[in-house]
RNA sequence: GGUGGCGUGGCCGAGAGGCGAGGCAGCGGCCUGCAAAGCCGUAUACACGGGUUCGAAUCCCGUCGCCACCUCCA
């Protein structure tokens, strides 16, 4: 069965055949890098983070490029503000840099690998240079017709400008444009900005036209080819890019010259109370104060726990369950790795080479090969925590353990496994006072052991109490009490 | 004005012509000293109105509601 992909330019589902055998070649719009990430970067950055892991499954040889744009008009004018009303003393640079370590450390909090390579588009100027030289020669783009040093990408010489969101030129809503100053046509964007007066010399760069900086979708189309060629497998994106940046990436890339993506693909939005999360709104759900109210591996539950492509609605009680329902695979995979000899609780080391889908269950190849059915995987999972949990109950240890490895193999594929080093806290502070805490609960336990045993209720029901009022839950199994922090 | 998407049981969320994915919450039972965890069982669900069909949540027509994009946005 082949894989299949929704290509959001073709708008169907269609099989996805490698541009080379056994390679996948990826490019996602990264952030651009003016403020602190939310979480609908890490959903975006999460969906391809997982449908790479899937292609590395299925023993693909992946090159996945997310770029960081760092220089823009945002990043200028927050530079600029705090500047003037802070007395920041912050370069645009700097800021920018600052937020895109705010950025990748937000990734790596929820398992996000890094991309193969992650170019930022101020080490990329010549390309886009070069390539808006060969824009203005094949007669799709013209020299600002104002004196300045800006260059457009002329809209009305490419017959296929729309193709990527099936809309008409001429049924467009006239740009709202401030300055189309210099422009033929409203609908022509930039791909040269002059340098203006009052920037940051150090926000501008020489070129053919003049000192200035690059158009935001300049950058993009420049840098995945690049890194990716002429033609590659798959462009993705946050749906809000589709138009105009990814219209627009479309339309340089081809007009010159290149075939440029294969497949587009899209990922949703996550709205909060119905509505999308934007920064006008003042609505937005930052990656801090999530991480702050859930752990990191919940939080990464959650964001998969919508497909990719629909609207992942995000309300007071989302995490809560989601740390429920994870909770219980969690439980699963304690118990089974409790079993004499089993091997299922521990994350196997993800193989780098290799295909590992034919060690997964049938139901779970199925989803991920459909246009990477997550939900659908997750129930597979769950339907095997339930028929795991059902054979530890009839004291089958051996079909118990097969599900377990089950289990392990499907967490390690959408990077969910709890015991994966990944999600385990690394500060010896942390594990020393865990021990402490260990120490103290298992005197508490003996002594509630001695009560049962004496049938005292009273005091082994009291000695619960005390440890669940603190935040520790009991559970007594055949082989005596288990703890856990709530 | 143009272009897309969505409306599934108390909630989240799959599916896309014929055995009611899965999770959370609820209910009944088993287990337990009592719990917890787990197991088993448990739902007149598919916005509304027509139509096609032996059969429709799934296809067609219409209606209503919601969302997104056409301005920076993952």
């Amino acid at each position: 069965m082949n894989q299949r992909i929704y290509d959001s330019r073709a708008q169907a589902v269609v099989d996805f055949i490698p541009l080379e055998a056994g390679k996948v070649g990826l490019y996602v719009c990264g952030p651009t890098v003016q403020s602190a990430p939310h979480i609908g970067h890490l959903r975006s950055a999460l969906v391809y983070d997982q449908m790479r892991r899937w292609f590395a499954a299925t023993g693909h040889d992946v090159t996945l490029i997310r770029n960081v744009t760092d220089i823009d008009d945002k990043i200028l004018d927050n530079a600029r503000v705090a500047q003037a009303e802070q007395g920041s003393s912050e370069e645009w640079w700097a800021l920018a840099y600052r937020v895109e370590r705010v950025f990748s450390a937000a990734y790596d909090a929820i398992g996000v690998q890094a991309p193969t390579y992650e170019p930022r588009a101020t080490a990329n100027i010549r390309e886009m240079v070069e390539l808006i030289e060969l824009l203005i020669d094949r007669g799709h783009a013209y020299a600002a017709n104002d004196g300045s040093a800006s260059v457009y990408f002329d809209t009305a010489s490419w017959p296929e400008y729309g193709a990527l969101t099936r809309q008409q030129r001429d049924q467009m809503e006239d740009a709202a444009d401030s300055e189309p100053v210099g422009k033929r046509d409203p609908r022509d964007f930039a791909l040269w900005k002059a340098h203006r007066d009052g920037e940051p010399v150090t926000a501008a760069w020489p070129s053919p036209w003049g000192l200035g900086r690059p158009g935001w979708h300049i950058e993009c189309s420049a840098m995945a080819t690049r890194y990716l060629g002429e033609e590659f497998d798959i462009h993705g994106g946050g749906l809000d890019l589709r138009f105009p940046h990814h219209e627009n990436e479309l339309a340089q890339s081809q007009a010159a010259g290149h075939p440029f993506a294969r497949h587009w693909i899209h990922n949703g939005l996550v709205n909060t109370g119905g509505q999308k999360m934007s920064k006008s709104l003042g609505n937005s759900l930052f990656a801090e104060d999530l991480l702050a109210q859930a752990r990191p591996i919940v939080l990464r539950y959650f964001l998969g726990s919508a497909h990719y492509r629909s609207v992942l609605e995000f309300s007071e009680s989302s995490l809560s369950e989601a740390e429920a329902a994870f909770s219980r695979i969690e439980g699963f995979l304690e118990r089974v790795g409790e079993l004499q000899g089993s091997d299922a609780s521990s994350a196997e080391a993800t193989s780098d080479s290799g295909n590992t889908a034919d060690r997964l269950p049938a139901a779970f190849v199925a989803a991920m090969l459909d246009d990477f059915a997550i939900p659908q995987a997750l129930a597979a999972v769950h339907e095997a925590v339930r028929a795991g949990n059902s054979a530890l109950a009839d004291g089958d240890a051996q079909l118990a353990n097969q599900h377990g490895r089950d289990v392990s193999r499907m967490l390690d594929v959408l990077g969910l496994h709890p015991h994966d080093p990944q999600w385990s806290a690394s500060s010896t502070d942390t594990s020393t006072a865990e021990s402490a805490l260990g120490t103290l609960v298992d005197d508490l336990l003996a002594q509630r052991t001695r009560a049962r045993a004496d049938t005292d209720f009273a005091t082994s029901d009291a000695i619960r109490d005390r440890l669940l009022a603190a935040g520790i839950a009991l559970e007594d199994t055949p082989n005596g009490p288990r703890w856990s922090l709530t």
